[in-house]
DNA sequence: AAGCCTATTAAGTACGACGTATTCAAGTGG
DNA sequence: CCACTTGAATACGTCGTACTTAATAGGCTT
């Protein structure tokens, strides 16, 4: 609620989330057209506020507005789909498994360089959280405590992206967090994280820590590839 | 006009250019405060527009507006960096260093991946194409052609990006396209593009065409060392 | 001095009017 | 019969005003 892309509370921020939402899922195809009146009408708010909104969109780049055609929505290629709300709706959409695996590929060429640049650039501060979120991920990786685990190692990717003083890589963070996010919630709800993937994150603050950007940079790498894997064995 | 983040021509489209220039550039500094009424005023615009605008800056999360208080600048680190809009602002305006040397990065980390992937998803019409473009470098390569030579460049890298198959990366085809633009009109305006990277990407284009994603990834590689090296001579 | 209450302020929402570009179709001439 | 012109219809673009709501500042009470 307090982040991101958040419902909110006016009355846009309600008629924004609902028709984003319906956009990226597919309920509205690319090339149809929608009204502004009808839009009004249908949430019963008033122009003002749908134009503002379908602004918004506009600026996500998910619809085009042109006079005496109407509001239609622009082909999937051409949507903003870093922008943080689109990413939300499009991972509580219908072509959940899609968008995971592309953020997964994201993360897989992001973050080993993040974590190269880390290693050299890490302040003591950062070394420090980075291996307290590593020890916390070790602890909490048995006996079905997956939301400290959750928590922790989503702290762990952010610190490492922060700390490359990469600010795109750093604005990242929160994808990366929804995506672990998403795994979590979805799939290993039984059996208790890799202890292999546990080790890598142990060993990359290590690196870190030893500003060793190399072996940071391979190590992460090998998390990268393991994400993969994962996502190979429970994704189409 | 066509494309991004063009200044476009209505009322709406200038006041946003203007402020988002403005507020990207340092001319409000974040945690100052602007009213919606004063902006209206100062463009001669009417207080909807502004509000539109407002609502877009939001979305990019430049701004906040809040009630009885008005419309703050955010701190930079919470800004939607990968909105082409931004980027075009943050390219043009006295950050340019900076930002330049952030996207470098980014391509240093994706182009790489993308192109591994290229190499075994690509389409027979994408190999073909991107051989063209890479003889097309070739060449514009000698002669100042750099007009030629920067098109068949932006091409080439759009192409190995779409051919990865990954959304996420064909979107960055456009901030390819502004920083390879971006470094022609401003540096190497006077000595023809450096032998070495033109023959790299002919040889990109042919693990590509042969599948051999190692080796495309590790010459994609190459490339973004030279783009990075090149990027310390000139910038601070 | 601490806490509550009220007035003020600026954004949020709504409505109605007119301007304007774009499209479609009827009509005209070749 | 086709191409071009012209006009009407349409839905967004812009404007002005009025009212509502939430957050803040300042004064008042205890």
């Amino acid at each position: 609620m307090t982040t991101d892309g958040s419902p909110g509370q006016g009355l846009h921020s309600r008629v924004l989330d609902t028709l984003g939402l319906a956009i990226t899922a597919g309920d509205h195809r690319p090339g149809s057209v929608l009204r502004t009146d009808e839009i009004a009408e249908r949430f019963d708010a008033s122009r003002t506020v749908v134009r503002e909104v379908v602004r918004v969109l506009e600026s996500m780049r998910l619809v085009e507005s042109r006079r005496r055609v109407g509001v239609t929505v622009r082909p999937t290629d051409e949507w903003n789909v870093y922008d943080p709300r689109v990413i939300v709706w499009r991972l509580a959409g219908t072509d959940r498994p899609r968008q995971l695996r592309s953020l997964t590929v994201l993360r897989s060429a992001v973050e080993p360089v993040a974590a190269g640049l880390a290693a050299t650039l890490a302040t003591p501060e950062q070394c420090a959280e980075l291996t307290e979120a590593a020890l916390g991920m070790v602890r909490t990786s048995r006996g079905h405590q997956l939301d400290g685990y959750l928590r922790h190692d989503i702290a762990f990717h952010r610190i490492v992206l922060n700390a490359s003083g990469n600010e795109m890589f750093a604005r990242l963070g929160d994808v990366v967090a929804a995506v672990l996010t998403g795994r979590t919630r979805h799939e290993v709800m039984f059996h208790d994280p890799d202890p292999a993937a546990v080790t890598l994150h142990v060993q990359v603050a290590e690196a870190v820590r030893e500003g060793d950007a190399a072996r940071a940079e391979a190590l992460t790498r090998q998390i990268a590839v393991g994400a993969l894997e994962e996502l190979d064995v429970l994704a189409p």
